[in-house]
DNA sequence: AGACTATGATTGATCGGCTT
DNA sequence: AAAGCCGATCAATCATAGTC
């Protein structure tokens, strides 16, 4: 989103009553940046797809992952930390879910495993207390 | 479906609040940068340290500050004033100091 | 004490950039 | 050219802390 040229640098707002805008970055709701001119299904390789009812917005509600799915990837990432192309089909069609969200899944937990390593590692010498 | 889904797997307990100051720096920095509330890297390890937290609860703070206050601007109406009439107050100060200065050392 | 709101954290999913 | 990965962000949601 090319930022609409800021005329105004640095104003002096004086009165404490105002200097209220609408940046860009409070519209939007993302998953509308590229707006090509026709509408199509993105181009997705994963079959098993299931377009919402009817038609209209593409939603993609937030999904909430089953404790046995979650359980699964999870013992699969433990295994791989990252997967193969017929394993993530195979994982696709056990936990009755799309490539796509598969993938996206271990993207996700890739992340998180790092993120996690990050917080460890650096303990001075003090212990955890507990009240 | 599956109410309850984990109840494990969930480390998000015991939470605490940030202490107020923290709070104070996070915003002075979010209302001071408003049209483009995005801190980089550095400056959120720099805020971080400053207040006292790790990076990544700056990072959250910000994303869910942006969120909640472009869901409802109105509400944050007030906080936005306040704050901004803050900056506007140091960097008023800022301006005096440099003014003296070049006074002193000019042709 | 209980309902309601504020707030930090988690996570499924998207966007843009870069690599293979 | 297409597919995958990474890093950052979004947006919805969870669970708890604070308020009245």
């Amino acid at each position: 989103n090319p930022a609409p040229a800021n005329p105004t640098k640095s104003p002096a707002l004086n009165s404490p009553t105002m200097s209220k805008q609408i940046f860009p970055w409070m519209k939007e709701s993302r998953q509308n940046t590229k707006q090509k001119t026709s509408s199509s299904s993105s181009g997705e390789s994963c079959a098993g797809d299931k377009s919402p009812p009817g038609q209209a917005s593409s939603k993609r509600a937030r999904t909430a992952y089953t404790s046995a799915q979650l359980v699964e990837l999870e013992k699969e990432f433990h295994f791989n930390r990252y997967l193969c192309r017929p394993r993530r089909v195979e994982m696709a069609n056990l936990l009755n879910l799309t490539e796509r969200q598969i993938k996206i899944w271990f993207q996700n937990r890739r992340m998180k495993y790092k993120k996690d390593q990050k917080g460890k590692g650096m303990m001075t010498s003090s212990g955890g207390q507990s009240p | 479906v599956m109410i309850l889904r984990s109840r494990f797997l969930d480390a998000r307990r015991k939470r605490r609040n940030f202490s107020k100051q923290a709070t104070e720096i996070l915003n002075e920095y979010f209302y001071s940068h408003l049209s483009n509330p995005y801190p980089s890297e550095e400056a959120k390890e720099e805020l971080a340290k400053k207040c006292s937290i790790t990076v990544s609860q700056v990072s959250n703070w910000f994303g869910n500050k942006r969120i909640r206050y472009k869901k409802n601007i109105g509400k944050f109406q007030e906080e936005a004033n306040l704050y901004a009439a803050k900056t506007a107050v140091t960097a008023a100060h800022a301006v005096a100091a440099a003014v003296q200065n070049n006074q002193t050392n000019s042709p």
